[in-house]
RNA sequence: GACCCCAUCGUCUAGCGGUUAGGACACUGGCCUUUCACGCCGGCAACACGGGUUCGAUCCCCGUUGGGGUCGCCA
């Protein structure tokens, strides 16, 4: 028997800020290679042409750093299975692909996206089936060939046997069995040449001999899929070990619109990255009995990944925080910690960004303190009537905060000039001037009627910042019912929607 | 809706056939203290339900219920 040197990856998409679900999966990953003296990748699958950016990717290996969690192979660390970002690799997959199709395994498929659109929605019409009905799997190639060399676009399809059953093993949850029947034949390369992410995975893992595949739930159902295509490559897989997601409050999986979910929002909102990684730890996998509090190292020492626990954990804030503070108290000097501070905000680049936009209301050196306090809290003193409209209902007033609040979730990148054309969205469209309806912003964001510009404030603070404080005045208003949400989510949808 | 996964205090969890079901957050009573916080001592609070298996089930099996996820040329 050959012992197999133990290689875990995380493999985040660049399509938004980087979320405590990656870092969470990070985690595992990174400690089960660092226990097994192995290696932990750093693989970007930025194979989403339209919502894959440079930035994202590098905010997630910013993160990533400020969490200290360190990999071994990477895009810009390289390693000798490299690349390591998708979109350098579109001649592997392109191979392989032919490869499917040439052994039968796979075929094109001319399908528009109109009439797959008009199939999904019979299918959940009646109940029954799913998606495609395999209308290409029998072209004959010699057709095919001549309406790709047409011109025709087309995809390519894996063929799914039609009937059995796939069994796998999960690590954590054992043998787990999916009918055949209820997995379409899977898009594997897009109509621009990109693959899916089904078919990058499964030949990126092989080629890159990852070991443990660690990753969130959400993947179970396409667990087939991939060892169907180990199966058509001929190679072994890896071992499945499927975390359970992180939740809300509500238990729903955990998102960015009923909390911040960004790992950058944790670092501006004074969260130590030990503490941080601490805390999603111990979701899910615990040292001992009595000791809750314990470093990366420890955990190493300790880990196994058959002690995950499988329940979705919700993540609470309030003992991330009480967590957080026992670091604080006991694992700094004074000057250890001043250390933190400066490099946290109390740094010249941040206190530059924020002079910029106070020095012209400064008339004493000395106001700089209160003036600018918001930057530098989580939360911000709020009182009802600060934040009420003119003329307007507390209800009223939290409506129009949720509008907003929807609005500035549809932004990509939040800068100022986004922020700006959010509200002037919202000002026309409830035909409010702009000065009224920015006003209750201010509070939320400053807890000060008078304070530094709004967008300007709103793009330092940061999107999940703001978003979170929006949320905070709104609660403070008394908030909106369910009823009344659902009605203005539809009103909203109604008006607002950008076609 | 179909399929898949899951199920211990409100929350994170310990437990792996016999326990007064343990710890932590939150909440709460008290002590400490110039206030607050910290710290310390205490309180409240859970095995979803119904069948089996067993001398005995929180623990094993089945069903129900509940929750979650997936059903994209997104990952």
């Amino acid at each position: 028997m050959t012992v197999q040197e133990v290689r875990t990856r995380l493999a985040p998409s660049p399509t938004g800020d980087p979320h405590v679900g990656t870092a969470y999966q990070a985690l595992f990953g990174y400690v089960w290679a660092r226990k097994n003296n192995g290696s932990f990748i750093l693989r970007i699958e930025d194979t989403d042409r339209e919502r894959s950016k440079p930035e994202y990717e590098k905010s997630i290996i910013d993160s990533l750093r400020w969490l200290g969690l360190e990999w071994d192979e990477g895009p810009e660390t390289g390693g000798q299975f490299g690349p390591y970002r998708q979109s350098e690799r579109l001649d592997i997959y392109q191979e392989h692909i032919n490869r499917l199709v040439a052994e039968g395994y796979a075929y094109p498929c001319f399908c528009t996206k109109e009439r797959l659109a008009e199939l999904r929605k019979e299918c959940q019409k009646s109940g029954a089936g799913s998606g495609y009905d395999r209308k290409c799997r029998n072209i004959s190639p010699e057709e095919a060939t001549g309406r790709i060399e047409a011109g025709e676009n087309f995809v390519v399809r894996m063929k799914v046997p039609l009937e059995g059953k796939c069994v796998f093993e999960d690590l954590l949850r054992g043998k787990i069995e999916k009918d055949w029947e209820s997995i379409d034949d899977q898009v594997i390369m897009k109509a621009d040449g990109y693959p899916t992410y089904h078919l990058a995975v499964v030949v990126d893992d092989h080629l890159m001999k990852i070991s443990h595949i660690i990753r969130g739930e959400e993947w179970i159902n396409s667990v087939p899929k991939h060892v169907l295509l180990y199966q058509y490559f001929g190679w072994e897989p890896p071992v499945y070990c499927h975390l359970p997601l992180l939740r809300n409050k509500d238990k729903s999986k955990l998102s960015k619109r009923k909390n911040p979910v960004s790992i950058e929002w944790y670092r501006k909102n004074g969260i130590l990255p030990e503490a941080l990684l601490n805390f999603i730890g111990m979701l899910g996998w615990h040292l001992s009995d009595d000791k809750e509090k314990f470093s990366v190292e420890e955990m190493i020492e300790n880990f196994r990944l058959e002690d995950i626990s499988l329940g979705g954990p919700v993540f609470d804030p309030d003992k991330l925080l009480w967590l957080n503070g026992k670091y604080i108290r006991e694992n700094f000097k004074t000057e250890q910690l001043l250390d933190r501070l400066v490099e946290w905000g109390l740094n010249r680049d941040h206190f530059k960004k924020i002079l910029e936009i106070s020095k012209g209301r400064m008339n004493a050196l000395s106001d700089w303190g209160e003036m600018t306090s918001h930057f530098f809290c989580g939360k911000v003193p709020l009182t009802a009537e600060g934040l009420l409209m003119k003329d307007m209902s507390h209800t009223q007033t939290c409506e129009i905060l949720q509008i907003v609040l929807w609005e500035l979730e549809g932004i990509q990148s939040f800068c100022k000039e986004r922020i700006y054309e959010s509200f002037k969205k919202v000002a026309d469209k409830l035909d409010i001037k702009m000065k009224h309806l920015t006003q209750p912003f201010y509070v939320a964001m400053s807890g000060k009627k008078v304070s530094t510009p709004l967008f300007d404030t709103m793009e330092i603070l940061g999107s999940d910042m703001s978003r979170m404080r929006i949320r905070y005045a709104m609660n403070e208003l008394g908030g909106l019912s369910k009823k009344a949400m659902k009605k203005l989510e539809k009103r909203y949808q109604e008006e607002f929607s950008n076609n």
